[in-house]
RNA sequence: GGGCGAUUGACUCAGCGGUAGAGUGCCUCCCUUACAUGGAGGAAGUCGGGGGUUCGAAUCCCUCAUCGCCCACCA
């Protein structure tokens, strides 16, 4: 297969996608195989009428380079992807359709009828998401995609509703609720958001009863919810009130008379110090009524406007009531001062509407009980968070755990599989029960179904077991629960993942407790904001699209944009440039395929492991380097520092194999009579073999059309590298002694390079370079390498002469220690030189000096660690060693 | 009102107790036959301010400032 000089990842990521998917190797097997150890991630299911986002694209990313790197290491490796119903979301998205193509509401349709439209929907346009995992080049196994939806999920849902049903951990109740007037159905506590919002703070006077003009003035942002208030609070302490304690109000325009009662959780400096208590709309009221017994008067219909309790607003809407009530206590002479006051309003996180407390009857669940366990499986460390700081958030949540109200008044969802009898008793059934059929406990016909249904997490907290077979005892789900690794956003910490764990603990109770746990690590990853430090959201506008990412430069470069920027768990604003380096990366991982299959293909290799004599100094750095880098790698992979492992990559590739060893070989690759070549083409096969799969977790793509290339070329067969092993590092190891000659040949070639820049200032004019290495174990080593030396002479278009005898006008360069003394004509700038000279020479004295400061410290050399003193001592000498050369050569100008 | 993060060259970010790093941008040179999506060299940072601990602090502690997130019943 020939390459193509550009590197255009478009040309190849479809075709190699559908080879992976034809591999079969994204689906593992449940049965057990003696040698393979299971590793799964279960996707955190994304909502179906989801788009790829950013947060979407890293955190595929992440969970990508994971299960590879460990199916590549040998584990059974599942990545189960999936998606969620997303109950609000889901039926607003319908329901909006609806409205706009037929101008019809969901009550139009009836319930069936509404259902099979949004079923509809869902098979219209419920896997696009899916289908933008797989651009990603996500190896999710696709054959075991579920759906929050499907029957399995409703029996499981319903298994586990009846068990908590039945240990009466579920309870229905009159509850003060988040109600959503838009959507016309509660929420729980953790699906509203507070906006920060300019409004009015109103003084209101209410009339104490009994007491001509006395009057007791009460502070409101909400003056339309006075027509159901039902008391006036102060504070025991407030002496402004202390005459008034046990007095009655009336409340103006209903009439009804009200207590003044006395409550600690009053402020006296807030407003007037007196609060009007409306419990039927106000959390912190109904809290208060409860105290005192106030009675609860509810206002409002579902849809927000004003009931008959309203009088003679009945009828009107949240935002027309205050104006009219306003107007009216106004006309009364009851208003008093009105101040513009900016609050926090709680809105809800679907409809964006003003959140109304009202009461209304609800299921619950009880949530202490399954908190305890999920507790200690944090406190324990059979659960880890990374970065370890969320753990304290996962925890103080649960430890200040609300009853979860589990209850929606929405069609789309798992109805809640509770019957009642005709005198009201309910009871949760895992099948369905006819109408008339006899209650199970009273014997009574049953007269009708709950009509609510399950919050959306209600079924999705049962994810990471549900998916693979529970309530039945299926292989999958011997095989592969509990899971290894869960990557998700912080936003869903609570709504989530606190709760999956609750579930697992208690759900699973056929296994030992710590086999419960859904997973062993949870992965809170960073958030991407916009180049301003934005959060990305829709309605902002600011979201970049990762699949005009991909379009443009391709899954792997996306990719490993994603991950060199991201260190895990930091929010990062998204910069276009650095984008770009990954683009950058994967074109030189490119050509640098090509230049080296270029060079071998149809000649000689020989395995360097093999021919060890016979190794080039190169040879063995480079294989020295590329031990170092698996090893790195391998660790970082391991324990999940994906950053690093890129970062290190990075710089192999780039700085050590590109820059250097590519360089270095080219002469003894191009050289046909060059018995070193055959070497040289081995050490290249090699190194890019291994690369290649170290590289496979972060850019699949590119990596598996070059290694199938690679084998091509060499006449191997070998399976995709997507199945390939992780490398094991055979026959290498880290060669220190190769490393640092090669350290003494780079800093000499830097000299080089300097001198060289110098007198392009110039005429060019052919070079000659004479290198004075002042110590005995460097001479050793330039002598040894001279033919190594000329290698390198088109980097610096020069010979390298043996002798170091100083010439009379020389251009000169230290590095290292060593003196590169440059034989030239008058093309090199000396004013330039004799400057580029000192300011070298006042760096080093400065260094020098340093460093004496230090050694002169008795209580360092004392307390340091004596290797760190050896350092300091060592690099001492050389910077004096080169600060002598500077000097003889200054002197010379 | 609590809690958590961030503050490092022009920009976006690594480093987290012992010589200040990367990518981009900028300046000088180079189309050297893998890559100009490239190569060589260079300028550029009192590591937010102030205290402290330490022989030594960008790195640990305290404090302040700015920005950003999360939690919280101030009407």
């Amino acid at each position: 297969m020939e390459l193509s000089t550009r590197y255009s990842p478009a040309e190849f990521e479809n075709d190699v996608y559908e080879r992976w998917l034809a591999s079969g190797g994204f689906t593992p097997s449940a049965k057990r195989d003696g040698t393979k150890k299971p590793f799964v991630i279960m996707i955190p299911p994304p909502n179906v009428t989801g788009v790829l986002h950013m947060g979407h694209a890293l955190n595929g990313t992440i969970q990508d380079v994971i299960i590879r790197h460990r199916r590549m290491q040998g584990f059974d490796a599942l990545w189960l992807p999936g998606t969620d119903h997303a109950g609000i979301a889901t039926q607003a998205v319908v329901e909006r359709k609806l409205y706009e193509d037929e101008k019809k509401t969901r009550n139009d349709l009836g319930r069936d009828a509404f259902l099979a439209r949004v079923w509809a929907w869902k098979e219209e346009h419920g896997s696009y998401i899916l289908q933008q995992y797989r651009r990603l080049g996500a190896s999710c196994d696709w054959s075991r995609t579920r759906f929050t939806m499907e029957p399995h999920m409703t029996r499981a849902v319903r298994e586990s509703f009846v068990r908590l049903f039945d240990k009466g951990l579920v309870y229905r109740g009159a509850r003060l609720v988040n109600w959503d007037c838009v959507l016309q159905t509660a929420i729980s506590d953790d699906e509203i958001e507070y906006v920060s919002k300019k409004d009015k703070l109103y003084e209101l006077r209410y009339p104490v009863k009994g007491r001509e003009d006395e009057f007791v003035t009460v502070a409101t942002t909400r003056p339309e919810t006075m027509l159901g208030d039902t008391g006036v609070a102060v504070n025991p302490g407030d002496a402004r009130y202390a005459h008034l304690h046990g007095a009655t109000l009336v409340l103006p325009i209903v009439g009804r008379e009200i207590p003044l009662v006395l409550d600690d959780t009053v402020e006296t400096d807030f407003g007037t110090g007196a609060v009007k208590v409306t419990p039927g709309h106000d959390p912190a009221d109904y809290e208060r009524g409860l105290r005192h017994k106030l009675p609860i008067v509810n206002l409002y219909e579902k849809d927000g406007r004003l009931n008959e309790n309203g009088g003679p607003f009945a009828g009107l809407p949240r935002e027309k009531a205050r104006d009219a009530v306003i107007k009216k206590l106004e006309e009364l002479g009851l208003l008093g001062k009105v101040e513009d006051y900016t609050h926090n309003v709680a809105i809800s996180d679907r409809s964006k509407s003003i959140i109304e407390p009202l009461v209304s009857e609800q299921w619950f669940v009880k949530m202490k009980p399954l908190a305890e366990p999920a507790i200690r499986a944090a406190k324990s460390g059979r659960l880890k968070f990374r970065p370890e700081r969320w753990e304290k958030v996962y925890l103080d949540w649960l430890e200040n755990v609300h009853d979860w109200c589990i209850s929606r008044q929405l069609w789309w969802g798992h109805q809640i599989p509770v019957w009642y009898d005709e005198d009201n008793v309910p009871v949760a059934s895992r099948t369905d029960l006819a109408i008339g059929s006899k209650h199970p406990q009273t014997g009574k016909p049953i007269v009708r179904r709950d009509e609510d249904v399950l919050d959306t997490w209600a079924s999705s907290w049962l994810w990471p077991f549900a998916t693979i077979g529970w309530p039945d005892k299926t292989e999958d789900l011997a095989r592969f629960y509990p899971t290894q690794f869960l990557s998700t956003a912080r936003e869903i910490i609570y709504l989530w993942v606190a709760r999956m764990v609750m579930a697992g603990y208690e759900f699973l109770d056929h296994l030992p407790e710590d086999q419960r746990c859904p997973f062993d690590v949870v992965n809170v990853h960073a958030t991407v904001l916009d180049p301003k430090g934005r959060r990305m959201s829709k309605s902002a506008g600011n979201g970049v699209d990762p699949i005009e990412l991909i379009d443009k430069y391709g899954a792997d470069a996306t990719r490993y944009s994603l991950i060199l920027l991201t260190k895990e768990g930091q929010d990062v604003k998204l910069a276009a440039d650095r984008i770009e380096q990954g683009f950058r990366f994967t074109n030189k991982l490119w050509n640098a395929a090509r230049f080296a299959l270029m060079n071998v293909a149809g000649k000689a290799t020989q395995d360097p492991t093999l021919t060890g004599a016979q190794l080039r100094l190169e040879d063995r750095w480079i294989l020295s380097r590329l031990e170092r880098a698996r090893r790195e790698a391998t660790s970082a992979l391991d324990e999940y520092r994906l950053n690093e492992a890129a970062t290190l990559l990075y710089k192999f590739v780039w700085n050590d194999l590109c820059d250097w060893y590519l360089e270095m070989a080219k002469p003894r690759l191009s050289n046909e009579d060059d018995p070193s070549g055959a070497v040289a083409r081995g050490t290249l096969v090699r190194v890019l073999a291994d690369t290649l799969a170290l590289l496979h977790p972060f850019t699949p793509y590119v990596t598996e059309v070059l290694w199938k290339t690679l084998h091509e070329t060499t006449g191997g067969d070998a399976p995709m590298l997507m199945n390939a092993r992780w490398p094991d590092g055979r026959g290498l190891s880290i060669d220190e002694a190769a490393e640092g000659e090669m350290q003494v040949l780079q800093d000499v070639v830097g000299a080089v390079r300097q001198v060289r820049n110098l007198t392009s200032l110039g005429e060019r004019q052919p070079l000659q370079a004479r290198i004075a290495a002042p110590r005995a174990a460097e001479c050793a080593i330039l002598t040894r390498h001279l033919p190594t030396m000329r290698a390198l002479a088109f980097l610096s278009e020069c010979d390298v002469s043996e002798k170091a005898e100083r010439p009379k006008a020389s251009a000169v360069a230290v590095s290292g220690g060593i003196e590169v003394v440059v034989l030239l004509g008058e093309s090199v700038d000396l004013g330039k030189l004799k400057d580029v000279l000192q300011r070298r020479a006042e760096k080093v004295k400065a260094g020098i000096a340093a460093i004496d400061s230090k050694l002169g410290n008795a209580a360092f050399v004392e307390r340091a660690d004596p290797e760190v003193v050896a350092e300091e001592r060592a690099r001492r000498d050389e910077l004096v060693l080169e600060l002598s050369m500077l000097e003889r050569n200054l002197a010379g100008f």
